[in-house]
DNA sequence: AAAATGTTTGACCGTTTGGTAAAATTGACG
DNA sequence: CGTCAATTTTACCAAACGGTCAAACATTTT
């Protein structure tokens, strides 16, 4: 590790310490997780854990800043030229499939937020505000055009995160009431419903 | 103790114990929560403490308990003889109060339930999903009647859910994005106009 | 006022937790 | 193969944690 290049034992131990600790914090949040409980699901010893990383808020940082960029990316995809009820759907429909294929990373992020951010708030202030912010000009310039009904476009923002994330953040909740597993083309027809009935200008 | 009447002393402490204990799980989740800092909020020693609770799990699940019936009081609420789209408008509007009114209330329970909710999973599979149940076939004889759109009632009532906490759940991240305080008269407008476009029959 | 009951506290305990030090082991490479 | 760096392990530490106990202090009852 003095060295700047990274070795192939490094390359192996850390992507097994970040899937580890994706598992771990995203089930337990981060006071929740312990070293131990990460060292052993990468199946490291705790030392040996701490030989990457300097400590447990180290890792941490290391997986939700990772996370963060992979997880703003289906609203980065929207399309100031495309068609306004289209785009929307699609970022929606995108989040819907990332909440069913990368609960982890939504629930890590849900944890995180739910508990007041204090890691990650002063990203939120900047990154996430001027991208949401670039997006909700577009959104407007829509409604201004009369190409999608008259609709505050942050909440319409808030919105979107919030139905689809659902899916993963409660899933247990969602499953305890129904009786059997998410069904997420239910949730897609739903959504698609729902979307496409308020954005029509 | 050893006898079953409350005294003035019991019901004073109890309560201190109760607002403590709801301020402090809420913020930190269960395993972030300490006793040593929920008996500081409330003003009593640790032991004080656990003379009237014989632990931290029986302080979590007091609360726990005492808070479900409040928080699903709303929804009870949805009557089968009132109009079907004025009847789901005023559970939108009374749940984005409650999460205005009492997010600690909203946060506490989004706490257990994105860890996957392990001590109140069996309330949710017993309780909430008979409750829901319940005003799930009322949705349903209403869409039948040509009163509603046709969509799915489940996540009709899931919509719902995640929409309006999200503001008590997720309000740093609101904030954030935002730049200042949540506005529940612009969400209470935005939401007004997402159920009725969607619920048109 | 004395007795009985109810309440509070300080001192303490065992365990878990995040983290460290140094020795032992493994791997890279001329 | 030998040497040096990289990696892993064993043993350990201090702090924080949930919880206990017996003694001290209040309050109510008789």
């Amino acid at each position: 590790m003095t060295e700047y290049a990274t070795t192939r034992i490094q390359r192996k131990n850390q992507a097994l310490i970040f899937e580890a600790a994706l598992d771990v914090f995203s089930s337990f949040g981060f006071r929740g997780a312990t070293l131990d409980q990460i060292a052993s699901t990468a199946g490291l010893s705790k030392p040996n854990l701490l030989y990457y990383y300097p400590s447990k808020e180290a890792i941490h940082s290391a997986v939700l800043t990772k996370l963060l960029h992979t997880w703003l990316a289906p609203l980065r995809e929207i399309d100031e030229n495309g068609d306004p009820i289209e785009e929307i759907l699609l970022y929606v429909i995108n989040k819907l499939h990332a909440a069913r294929d990368l609960p982890r990373e939504s629930r890590l992020f849900a944890n995180e937020i739910v508990q007041g951010a204090p890691r990650i708030k002063s990203i939120l202030e900047t990154d996430l505000r001027h991208l949401v912010e670039g997006k909700v000009k577009i959104l407007s310039k829509w409604i201004k055009q009369g190409r999608l009904a008259k609709i505050d476009p942050y909440h319409l923002i808030f919105s979107i995160w919030s139905l689809t994330q659902h899916y993963a953040d409660f899933d247990v909740q969602v499953q305890a009431v129904t009786g059997h597993e998410t069904s997420f083309d239910e949730a897609e027809v739903f959504l698609n419903h729902l979307y496409r009935r308020m954005l029509a200008p």
